[in-house]
RNA sequence: AGUUCGAUGGUGUAACGGUAGCAUCACAGACUCUGACUCUGUUUGUCUAGGUUCGAAUCCUAGUCGAACUACCA
C-alpha cells in the first residue's frame, strides 16, 4: 500500500480546477526561458514542475522561448536549453517562440490603440522614469498621453516602418499613472530597437516588451496554468488587464518561490560574470550550478529530478542546503555506479613475503548494490600503491588502517600485517612494509581472522594513470549574494584541485566520457568530456560521507 | 512610507479546527572485505500578544520580522 503523498499548492489548484470542470478538464503548462544564458538548477526545478504537472494530469507542456530582446539572445542558448531539458528527461509537446507571435502582438497593440488604451509617447527613457512616481507618490501623465487614436495609429505604423531611431518613441498602455502598482502606470508595450533578431532577422525594428508578450503568448497557446516565480506576482494584474481588454483566452498565472542553493549564486547575470571573467572555464564548468555544469560534473538527471521532488514547492523565501542535492546524487550513484580502486595520494606498500615474480588475478565485485553488476579482474603483486593517509606510524586508538603491528584487509585480496616503514632523510614515509596471510585470500578465507579495516590499492606494475580534478564548492560562504561587498570576493580559491597523475586499476583505463564510477572510499567520479583514451580525465562528482574525517575533527 | 507576498526543528516541506509528520542534517549504536551503503534509536520546531472555540500551526485582530516592486531586461 502506497502512502498518499500530500499535494503541493499548485497540484491543489489544478485538482480543484479539474473538479470544477474548468478548461474542459485540460491542463496545459509551459516552460518559458529567455535564450540569453544557460539553464541552472533553479530552472531545473521549474522544468520538473511544469513538465511534471502536465504529465501527472495528462496534459501538455510547451517549450516557449521568450525571445523579445534581440540584443541579448542567441541561438547558442536555444540549443543548450533544448539539450538540457531533454537530458533532464522531458519532451515538450510544442516548440514555440514569442517571436512567432510578433505579428499577432502588433495586431493586439493596434487593437488597444483603437480602443484608446495605448498611445505613442515621445518621452525619453529618463523622462518616463522621472514621471513614474514612486511607491509613495503617484506618477505624472505624459504630455503625449491624449493624442488622438488616428495619430497614435499613424505614429505606431511609422515606428514599425523604421522612421525613428532607437528610443525616440515608445508605445505605452494607457492605464493609470496613480495606480499603487507601479507596473500599471502606463507600462511600455513596444520600444524601437534597430537590431537583428536571431529568428525574425531584420523584419522588425520595434520589439514588444516582455510584459506585453508573455501573458498574451500564454493566452495564444491556451496555457491553462502559467507557472512562474514570485517576482512576477506584480505583473499578474497587468497580464490580466491585457487579456481582458483584448478579450483573449484567460490563462491564469500562479507564482512559486524560486529555489536558492547554499554555496552558490543563481542569477544569470552573476553566472555570466563568472564565465566572462574566467572565474570558471565556461557555462558547463563542473563547478557551475548550471544543468550542463552539473551534467559534466557527473550529477545524474535522476538525482536532479529526485532533488526537485524532495525539496517541494511553496511560496516562502528559502535557501536549500546543497547537502540535500548531494544526498540525492549519492543515493542514485550508490545504486548505479561500479566500484573501482584508485589511489589519489600514493605511497608504496611492499609485501615482504610475497614472491617478486608472482602475481594474483582477483575477481572483484563491480557493485555490491547491484546483484547483476558483474565482476572484473584486478591484478595483484608484491608492490602496491596505497593511500598515504592509510598508514600512520603512531596511530591513534580508533585508527583501523595500517600502523606497525596492525592487520588490514586489502580489498578483494589478502589480509596483511604491517611490519614497519622506510623513511627518507626528512622523515617522510617512502615505503610501508607488510607480510600477507596466504589463507586470507578473498572469497577463500580460512584464516579465521577478523580485521576492522579494509583499504583499497593498485598494483604498481599494472597501474595506469589518469588526471583527476577534485571539485569543491565554488564559494566559501553559504549565501555569497548576501554578504558585504561583491559576491566574487567569496569565491573558494580551492574549488578545483588538479591531481595530474593518479594510479588507477588497469580495467578503469577503458572508461569512456560520461561514465560514472565510485572510487572506493574516495567518492563518485565521472569521466570528463575532455578526456581521451591517451589522457583520461576524471571529475570528482561528490565525496563519500566520511565518518573518520568527522571523528578526527572532533579531536 | 505605499502595494503585494510570506513566516512550522539547522535546512527543505506536510498537517486544510482534532496525536505537529516526512526527508536531510546532527548525535548515539548495530552491521560491514568501502569508517560507504543499510538498519535501530535520540535531540531540535508552529514569529509575538490577544481573541473565537470543548479544542488553534490552522480562524479573527494587532504587532514583529523577511522578501518583491519604482529597467525602452526578462
Amino acid at each position: 500500500m502506497s502512502e498518499e503523498k500530500s499535494l503541493n499548492f499548485l497540484e491543489e489548484i489544478i485538482e480543484n480546477d479539474l473538479a470544477e470542470g474548468k478548461n474542459n478538464g485540460r491542463v496545459h503548462t509551459r516552460f518559458p526561458p529567455e535564450p540569453n544564458g544557460y539553464l541552472h538548477i533553479g530552472h531545473a526545478t521549474s522544468i520538473c514542475l511544469n513538465f511534471g504537472l502536465a504529465k501527472k494530469y495528462n496534459g501538455k507542456c510547451n517549450l516557449r522561448f521568450d525571445d523579445t530582446n534581440p540584443v541579448t539572445e542567441e541561438t547558442e542558448y536555444v540549443e543548450s536549453i533544448k539539450e538540457d531539458i531533454k537530458w533532464l528527461g522531458f519532451q515538450w509537446d510544442n516548440e514555440f517562440y514569442a517571436s512567432d507571435y510578433f505579428d499577432k502582438l502588433f495586431a493586439f497593440a493596434v487593437t488597444l490603440i483603437k480602443k484608446g488604451l495605448a498611445y505613442v509617447d515621445d518621452s525619453t527613457a529618463e523622462e518616463i522614469a522621472a514621471t513614474k512616481g514612486s511607491t509613495v507618490t503617484p506618477g505624472i501623465e505624459s504630455p503625449y498621453r491624449n493624442r488622438s487614436i488616428e495619430e497614435n495609429l499613424r505614429l505606431f505604423e511609422e515606428m514599425r516602418a523604421g522612421k525613428y531611431k532607437d528610443g525616440e518613441k515608445t508605445l505605452r498602455a494607457r492605464i493609470d499613472m496613480t495606480h499603487p502598482n507601479l507596473l500599471m502606470r502606463d507600462p511600455l508595450m513596444y520600444r524601437i530597437k534597430n537590431e537583428h533578431h536571431h529568428r525574425t532577422g531584420d523584419k522588425w525594428c520595434i520589439y514588444p516588451m516582455y510584459d506585453f508578450a508573455h501573458g498574451q503568448s500564454d493566452s495564444i497557446e491556451e496555457i491553462t496554468h502559467s507557472i512562474c516565480t514570485l517576482e512576477f506576482i506584480h505583473h499578474r494584474p497587468l497580464y490580466n488587464w491585457f487579456i481582458e481588454q483584448l478579450g483573449i483566452f484567460p490563462s491564469h498565472q500562479y507564482e512559486f518561490a524560486r529555489r536558492n542553493l547554499t554555496y552558490t549564486v543563481m542569477s544569470k547575470r552573476k553566472l555570466l560574470q563568472l564565465v566572462n571573467e574566467n572565474h570558471v572555464s565556461g557555462w558547463n564548468d563542473p563547478r557551475m550550478p548550471t544543468i550542463s555544469g552539473m551534467r559534466r560534473r557527473g550529477y545524474p538527471a535522476e538525482a536532479l529530478r529526485q532533488f526537485s521532488d524532495t525539496i517541494g514547492i511553496a511560496k516562502r523565501e528559502n535557501i536549500v542546503d546543497i547537502g540535500l542535492l548531494e544526498f540525492c546524487v549519492r543515493e542514485h550513484l550508490n545504486k548505479t555506479s561500479n566500484r573501482v580502486m584508485v589511489v589519489l595520494d600514493p605511497v608504496k606498500l611492499v609485501i615482504t613475503n610475497y614472491p617478486e615474480a608472482q602475481e594474483d588475478i582477483f575477481e572483484a565485485e563491480n557493485n555490491p548494490e547491484d546483484p547483476n553488476g558483474g565482476t572484473r579482474k584486478v591484478p595483484f603483486s608484491r608492490e602496491l600503491w596505497i593511500e598515504r593517509e592509510d598508514f600512520m606510524e603512531n596511530p591513534p586508538k580508533k585508527f583501523f588502517r595500517l600502523g606497525p603491528g596492525n592487520l588490514v584487509r586489502l580489498k578483494s585480496a589478502y589480509i596483511v600485517k604491517c611490519e614497519g616503514c622506510k623513511k627518507d632523510e626528512q622523515g617522510n614515509v617512502t615505503e610501508v612494509h607488510c607480510s600477507y596471510i596466504p589463507e586470507s585470500k578473498s572469497g577463500h578465507d580460512t584464516s579465521g581472522l577478523n580485521v576492522k579495516g579494509t583499504i583499497h590499492w593498485v598494483s604498481v606494475p599494472h597501474a595506469k594513470t589518469a588526471e583527476v580534478r577534485m571539485y569543491d564548492r565554488l564559494f566559501k560562504v553559504e549565501d555569497p549574494s548576501n554578504e558585504e561587498g561583491n559576491f566574487k570576493d567569496y569565491i573558494n580559491p580551492d574549488s578545483m584541485h588538479v591531481l595530474p597523475a593518479v594510479y588507477i586499476e588497469p580495467e578503469l583505463a577503458k572508461a569512456i566520457a560520461g561514465e560514472r564510477v565510485q572510487f572506493m572510499r574516495k567518492g563518485y567520479f565521472c569521466v570528463d568530456t575532455e578526456s581521451t583514451p591517451d589522457k583520461l580525465i576524471f571529475n570528482r562528482t561528490v565525496t563519500l560521507k566520511d565518518a573518520w574525517a568527522k571523528e578526527q575533527k572532533k579531536g
